[in-house]
DNA sequence: TAGACGATAGCCT
DNA sequence: GGCTATCGTCTAA
């Protein structure tokens, strides 16, 4: 059986607090409060193979009901329904017709809104992240480390974790059992987070929807 | 069923 | 910093 142990060390296996998923209470929070306070949170993905990968979110965008940017502002459809499924779920959508995102449901049942993960930092495993995203068999956890290509970004944190829109949309991300959940982290202080507008839309361009870690190297844009 | 449009990323200057 | 490949999805007819 697999255990998730937090740290930099996938090795360690002592009695290490394993990673707990956040409650689907947490989802119900404001969207907008739950976008800033998933900085921090962990990424934990288990590969078909048993593998696991671990990475730490440090960038987050809004999307509500209302917001013209929200896929789910012109109704509900066949590829925006998972918007619309229980806080907690994932919601995978594919970008300029070959990126997927990952976005985590908030809000009741019925009502669509999400937050969009833009970044992370690698926390255990980032050469397998790196092998995923380059299909090399071969990557060193140290130069692993130093690529951007696995985590900054939406399309190349999906790409690196192996998340695509068929395996994921709507997937439960708050079962500690699964193949990819969203688990606790340490809470990021206000004066470390910069709030500013969104990337990439041209509708409801202008609200501070987004938000990151400021000292991180892992932010997709400043 | 054709046409328009992206919640991007990579390459080039 | 600018340019664009590339294709799933929606919309109108």
């Amino acid at each position: 059986m697999t255990r998730f142990v937090r740290g930099y060390n996938t090795s360690v296996t002592e009695t290490v607090p394993a990673y707990s998923p956040l409650p689907v209470a947490f989802y119900l929070e404001p969207t907008l409060l739950a976008a800033r306070n998933l900085l921090g949170a962990f990424v934990v993905r288990r590969f078909a193979d048993g593998e696991t990968a671990v990475g730490r979110i440090v960038e987050t965008e809004a999307y509500t009901v209302g917001d013209p940017a929200c896929h789910a502002f012109r109704g509900k459809t066949q590829a925006n329904a998972a918007m619309w499924g229980r806080p907690g779920t994932a919601y995978i959508h594919i970008n300029y017709g070959l990126h997927f995102c990952l976005n985590a449901v908030t809000a009741m049942d019925g009502v669509p809104e999400a937050v969009l993960i833009r970044a992370i930092e690698p926390v255990t495993n980032a050469a397998r992240l790196l092998r995923n995203y380059t299909g090399q068999t071969e990557a060193t956890e140290a130069e692993a480390l130093s690529d951007k290509r696995i985590g900054a970004g939406p399309g190349r944190l999906s790409r690196a974790f192996a998340i695509s829109k068929p395996v994921f949309n709507g997937y439960d991300l708050t079962d500690a059992g699964g193949d990819l959940f969203l688990a606790a982290g340490e809470p990021v202080a206000e004066e470390a987070v910069t709030t500013t507008t969104r990337i990439g839309i041209t509708k409801g361009a202008d609200f501070p929807w987004r938000f990151y870690v400021s000292a991180s190297r892992w932010v997709s844009r400043r």
